[in-house]
DNA sequence: TTGTATGCGTTATCAT
DNA sequence: ATGATAACGCATACAA
């Protein structure tokens, strides 16, 4: 069994004869010690390449700097960039992040909360798992106090902080969009329908058919699960019905991609026969054809806003949730011009 | 300022008035303990919602059962993917990992090693960021016994195990499907002269060229820095000579797609003018007209070796390095063929 | 079966 | 300016 020794402050301080407590002020920098003895220390440290064990610093000052990131999939284009700015704005804080991909599945949400309780975060920034139905594990953290922020997937089941964007404002730009383009048959192809953000979304989609005079047929309207063998399914099946529709508004530009391919293999063009827009604006949309019609997120905005509102948590005695609504940007591109 | 103070074993031992000892046991259901007790501390625990400390099980074990994973980004989807083959080739093994993303610098990467040594990850699973030139960081983990693996992007001037694919081959493949496709004046897009990774592609494709009579010219050979701004330029230069090439190898699908992007600006046809196969066989490949002919690498079999070739050395007396070079795929699309 | 004592690596309090 | 000691939360060798 392999396992190396590293060098702790012990073996500095014995041998430079002096004691553990003087080399850990030395290390850091401590104003009460002498130049020559802090030199010495430092030097030796040096060579002896130390390494302060994090795992102690925490465990004695009782924190760890750390957050929580919880997202679905990495492999989303959405929440690995979302990753990025969190950390950005973490590290400008002062603090680092953990992550951990629930892979859509409660389970894992409901383990990997556990893991990081364990690791002591200190808090939360959290987009639910597909799979989660119940938010006993996510309402168990707001009762122990422990900081919580949610975005994109979120649910009013919840009574967190939450960043989002205006979801209902920006499908009813989107929806608008296409009816302007002259769309008369509109569909939505929605995410899963517990997801708030899915809901939101079809409400946007349905307000605008209103406001336009049109009829809001339940027909028009699929649940993806945001696989691509199901998106595929689920496409095909609306465009089966007798009068198929002539623009489809979709939950994430992945579901946008797959429904794409199974219009194009059925002889469809776009947008001539069908028009598209969809939401997240991922680089992907550009190298498309046609080009991909998309609702931008603020992505960086969103990350430094997550982190502003747990830091805030962490910083105050009572928890009041505060729910950031951010704007979105319709990026129009050949999907929807006709 | 905000701050939960967690239930400890302490508390459990003193509400029940046993030892802590006792308690420690009954919680990790331990032999010699009376069911009594046993049960009462493990109700107690439930109630009181014990999180045991991961901070101070981790110190006084002197193990954290935890690998460090270092990637360029998770942006790009083969990390992002692979970073799912290694977590649950780890898990299974009973090890968590920690990430971290270089965003292709070597400072990041410099401070993110530091920062895992310090969190006592007991090994690293690295794929070197683009900007990393010096190896002294990465060697001084090898001269402290610290296992390590390098995959995908690695260098001969650092002696670790390594998975990676058979990357000269794959390159000599894709180049003689080009020029069996009738391709006469070939192209590559390469990355960064320095990664290895990207010299081995090279000289598969030359080798390619060289087999087939062909001629191996400097005007058709160039290095993208992986971003989307920088390969729109380079393509650009490339198809400026007087004699553009009529087919393009590309590193990864991302220059692919950035070239693609570039191509058609030009009104250039692919895959009837330029014809084009690149590397990862991402997703994306499928949904761009054309669909892109991409060399496909075993993102799962690589996690699985990864991990076990790191677990042997946390196991091992002495490490000894191990090399694993697997098996890549063509996976033919309509960019190359014609 | 249970308790006592010691230690993990570090910081912090209190002396000196 | 430096040292001895306690403490962080937990595990364990040794006693009882």
């Amino acid at each position: 069994m392999h396992r190396r020794t590293p060098v702790t402050i012990k073996d500095i301080a014995q041998t430079l004869n002096v004691s553990v407590s003087t080399v850990s002020r030395a290390l850091r920098g401590m104003p009460e010690i002498h130049p020559d003895t802090k030199n010495a220390i430092l030097k030796l440290a040096e060579e002896m390449d130390y390494q302060p064990n994090q795992l102690a610093k925490n465990l004695v000052g009782n924190r760890t700097k750390t957050i929580g990131v919880i997202v679905p999939s990495l492999s989303y284009y959405f929440f690995a960039s979302m990753l990025n700015s969190i950390e950005e704005a973490a590290m400008q804080a002062g603090y680092s992040v953990m992550v951990c991909q629930t892979n859509e599945s409660y389970l894992r949400e409901l383990a990997q909360i556990q893991n990081m309780l364990n690791s002591q975060v200190e808090g939360f920034i959290i987009s639910l798992a597909r799979d989660s139905l119940d938010y006993e594990h996510i309402n168990r953290l707001i009762r122990k106090q422990i900081p919580l922020v949610l975005f994109d997937r979120y649910t009013d089941k919840i009574e967190s902080s939450k960043v989002i964007v205006d979801n209902k404002q920006a499908a009813f730009k989107a929806t608008a969009h296409l009816i302007e383009k002259g769309c008369r048959r509109l569909a939505c192809l929605a995410g899963p329908p517990h997801l708030e953000i899915s809901n939101q979304r079809l409400d946007g989609f349905r307000d605008a058919l209103v406001s336009a005079g049109l009829q809001y047929e339940e027909q028009y309207v699929s649940h993806s699960d945001f696989t691509q063998e199901n998106t595929i399914i689920q496409a095909n099946n609306m465009m089966s019905v007798s009068n198929p529709p002539d623009g489809i508004l979709t939950m994430s530009d992945n579901i946008a991609f797959s429904t794409m391919y199974a219009l194009k293999q059925r002889g469809l063009r776009i947008p001539e026969d069908v028009a598209m827009v969809s939401f997240n604006n991922e680089p992907t949309c550009v190298y498309l054809t046609p080009s991909l019609t998309s609702i931008s997120q603020p992505i960086r905005e969103m990350g430094t806003q997550a982190v502003r509102l747990l830091l805030k948590q962490l910083e105050a005695d009572i928890i009041e949730p505060e729910t950031v609504v951010l704007d979105t940007q319709l990026v129009i591109r050949e999907s929807s011009l006709r």
